[in-house]
RNA sequence: GGAGAGGUGGCCGAGUGGUCGAUGGCGACAGUCUUGAAAACUGUUAACCCCUUACGGGGUUCGAGGGUUCGAAUCCCUCCCUCUCCGCCA
């Protein structure tokens, strides 16, 4: 939720930021909703008001035929303020709903455009590798050294599933280990979060409503046994849980509801975390290899910070920059795209991605998201601080933490360039230098003789 | 899975139908005293929302949601969560 305020007096700030960020919502109508909302508010509070006076008043009563009276009055009223609190009940349901589609406003920096394709390239690093010998896909390297098994992921969990093995397996966890610690040497506090998440955590890092269909429900009726039939499982309601998509829905909401000293910000905290994906809505795109698949592992950077934009454009710069080291150490070349409206998400104020280049692909493909909030995810969760620069004497005025999210790494997705880029021509892999120490100093993934 | 106990303000903990947003204690903040500190004493200490330019007024919140009632922290129902013991288990 945003400071409604704002919207109040700056609607076509807002409308603009819906066209741009492709948001079908009409700020206007919300607001009028609003009006109607706040006046029928108030029309139940007086009667609530005159409600609670009487009540007060009435073990004073001490006349029988006036109390009698009283009862009566109050039974009327009682009656009339409860159809009137439906009709707000059903008010209020409209107003969260259309309250919770408004977008946070983007920066001026931001490039207006529909969609990826409309991102705009800031800077490339890295030489892009010309092969002597023709070059292999990660899935025929992987397929060649028994390390990345799709047929048989399939076989198990359905299509956009795979298995890693051996060499396969090590690299991936070698690869997350090199992150984290990289991360823990520059002051991350890591974090193996929770992977199911409820409902508060997915909408208040703003992944719902709207991302519900990209998430796993977990919490099912037990009764449809196995080999007892087919019987679709029936999710309950009450007992819903989420795979949660990345740690951050999990690492950001660490400290909902909570106020910090704003010495304590800002907070650097590393997720390392399983992340479920549906991908529904992407039938037939990317179905080759190990690009886009249901479940992965990810090192998510978060940081909570003051409610300060030079601050916040600082930390993000700085988790940008982490991430690029990552990739420096790897070998990877990479370019940094600033993402344009249409391709950010509803909360997000400015986003970069770090592309890293694919030789398969023949382009560079997007392994890294970087994005700042402001307080929009920090009011749906409600992490606040008590800001310093109150004048001395009464209470610290509490505001909102900004929040910021960046991924360090993200495998198996980054194994395809690991895999291409550093391929050689008899096959074989050279691991990374930065990885070896990880991987019992070998230096090399071969062809099983 | 079986049995039991419990969820009240920043924390602890009273409160079992009515002037209760809630006694008391702790903590925090401010002041008095003191060279300073401690102690002692005094005072102030919730969040969110609505009306109002403001002063100020009002509403909601005692795990959540429903119900009974003129009136609910208190009675009833459902759910969630926490804790203890037993069982099972990585």
């Amino acid at each position: 939720m945003l400071d409604l305020d704002l919207v109040r007096k700056n609607p076509e700030l807002f409308q603009t930021a819906c066209k741009n960020k492709n948001i079908k919502l009409d700020v206007a109508a919300f607001l009028k909703l609003d009006e109607e909302r706040r006046a029928l508010m108030f029309e139940n509070q007086t009667m609530q008001a005159e409600r609670n006076a009487v009540s007060k008043k009435m073990p004073t009563i001490k006349d029988k035929a006036e109390k009698e009276k009283v009862i009566t009055d109050m039974k009327a009223l009682a009656e009339k303020l409860k159809t009137e609190e439906m009709k707000l009940a059903a008010l209020d349901k409209e107003w969260m709903a259309m309250q919770l589609q408004l977008p946070s406003v983007p920066l001026a920096s931001v490039p207006v455009g529909k969609d990826d394709t409309e991102n705009v390239e800031l800077r490339t690093h890295g030489t892009i590798p010309t092969f002597a010998f023709e070059p292999k896909d990660h899935v025929e390297l992987g397929t060649a050294l028994d390390i990345i098994d799709i047929p048989r992921g399939v076989k198990i969990a359905g299509s956009r599933s795979y298995f890693l093995k051996g060499d396969g397996a090590r690299l991936e966890l070698a690869v997350l280990l090199f992150t984290v610690d990289s991360l823990v040497k520059k002051g991350f506090t890591l974090f193996t979060p929770p992977l199911m998440a409820n409902y508060a955590a997915m909408m208040g890092t703003s992944y719902f409503p709207g991302g519900e269909e990209s998430a796993y429900a977990v919490g099912v009726d037990r009764e449809p046994e196995v080999g007892l039939g087919e019987k679709e499982a029936k999710q309950i309601e009450s007992d819903k849980h989420y795979l949660v998509g990345t740690s951050e829905v999990a690492v950001a909401s660490y400290h909902s509801g909570e106020t910090f000293k704003a010495s304590e910000l800002p907070k650097r905290y590393a997720g390392l975390s399983n992340c479920f994906r549906r991908e529904a809505g992407t039938y037939g795109k990317d179905m080759h290899g190990l690009y886009r698949i249901h479940q992965f592992q990810k090192v998510e950077q978060v940081i909570l910070c003051e409610n300060d934009p030079e601050v916040s454009a600082k930390l993000h710069a700085e988790i940008l920059q982490n991430a690029e080291d990552v990739l420096q150490a790897l070998g990877l070349p990479y370019r940094v795209v600033a993402v344009c409206t249409g391709d950010m998400g509803r909360g997000q104020v400015y986003k970069n991605d770090i592309e890293t280049w694919m030789p398969s692909r023949k382009g560079y493909g997007e392994t890294h998201s970087c994005s700042t909030f402001y307080e929009f995810q920090a009011r749906r969760l409600g992490i606040k601080y008590e800001d310093p620069s109150t004048g001395s004497g009464q209470a610290p005025t509490k505001k909102f933490v900004h929040t910021l999210n960046n991924t360090c790494i993200a495998s198996p997705r980054i194994l395809i360039p690991i895999l291409e880029i550093h391929q050689n021509q008899d096959g074989s892999v050279t691991i990374p230098e930065v990885l070896r120490p990880y991987m019992g100093g070998q230096s090399v993934i071969s062809p099983r003789a």
